[in-house]
DNA sequence: CTTGCCTATGCAACTCGTTGCATAGCAGGA
DNA sequence: TCCTGCTATGCAACGAGTTGCATAGGCAAG
């Protein structure tokens, strides 16, 4: 599994306690890798008793003490072999397009909630990509050549990007077919 | 879950055994829903103790007999309740973004090694195109008003060779910045 | 004639991931 | 003052999904 390297990677970013990498699993990082704060404990304190990472206690005032993680050069070589090696194929799971051929099962009323229903979850697509190109002007407003880790968090933001575009063209196909039997 | 309906979407297309579905979860259905024979097998008891789906034995020869599944009228009202239900947010697992800004932290021979990957990955996709196109010429040479599941499900089909032109583009995007990191 | 592959179904063990719950201090609003 | 919500960590139980293996007949190639 790779949880483990993603959460190197955050941390190897930047340090974090384990809700802070809930957080980020929420936002930044869960779009492209999904994980709840229960598994990030699991999977922190096995990668700990492997010598991955590290933790020092911090003391906070006004705020319970958290325990800040860091990745530790053997968990900096765990993950240099894990991207030697070759990507697993992705195990997709797209429910609406398994809806949408489910759709012919269904009668007039039914493909009409489905047209709500695609018509919601793509307002929820356009607020993504909005807040991916938000994203996109706040971090990378002008090009560093120089900075390798800017260059790469930027080439996979302008992958979400091209996701979400191409997610909306494809939706308003989708609207276009269900409309068009319901005529 | 939704393995359960994903297999009445595609008995409802065609009766079929466990085996059958496997199989179709390989290769055409999978693009869009994973499953082994496995999940496939447990499932299908599930739903026929829930009365979801009936079996037939069919006798074949020269070939081991086959239970021949079908979806039951509850089978297809529990479906069109799914199909009224709010499509569950995503869980993305794109293994390869978090390769890409892991790769801030590899040497130069790592970032080699992740290029000559990446371009094996490409690879991968247009063969991906390739098969969904030729299966668009075969199956939908010509649109059909009148058949509204062709029409849903070549919908689908045309969301795949989307998703796969989009992915080789941003793909060529991710070659060219690490490319251009190593220079 | 043996080896490997395809059809066809299934059990058992395991890991991964989710859900519900618990604790605990502090901040802010009704 | 009480209630809600946020930071912060964690246990326990369950359900989903994977992996390895087993069985069993037929077919084709070497």
């Amino acid at each position: 599994m790779a949880l483990e390297h993603a959460i190197l990677v955050s941390l190897l970013e930047q340090p974090a306690s384990g809700y802070e990498l809930a957080r980020r699993f929420d936002r930044s990082i869960g779009r492209f890798w999904t994980a709840t704060h229960q598994q990030i404990y699991r999977v922190l304190k096995r990668m700990e008793s492997d010598g991955w990472v590290t933790a020092e206690e911090v003391g906070q005032d006004g705020r319970p003490d958290k325990r800040s993680w860091s990745a530790t050069p053997a968990g900096q070589a765990a993950l240099a072999d894990w991207l030697r090696a070759p990507v697993q194929p992705e195990a997709v799971r797209h429910e609406l397009a398994v809806k949408i051929r489910g759709a012919a099962f269904a009668d007039r009323a039914g493909r009409a909630e489905l047209i709500a229903e695609v018509e919601r979850y793509r307002a929820d697509h356009e607020a993504v990509l909005a807040s991916y190109l938000a994203g996109e002007r706040r971090d990378f407003p002008a090009p560093d050549p120089g900075d390798a880790r800017a260059a790469l968090q930027h080439v996979v933001l302008r992958g979400g990007i091209a996701y979400e575009r191409m997610v909306l063209a494809w939706l308003d196909d989708v609207l276009a077919t269900l409309r068009d039997l319901a005529r």
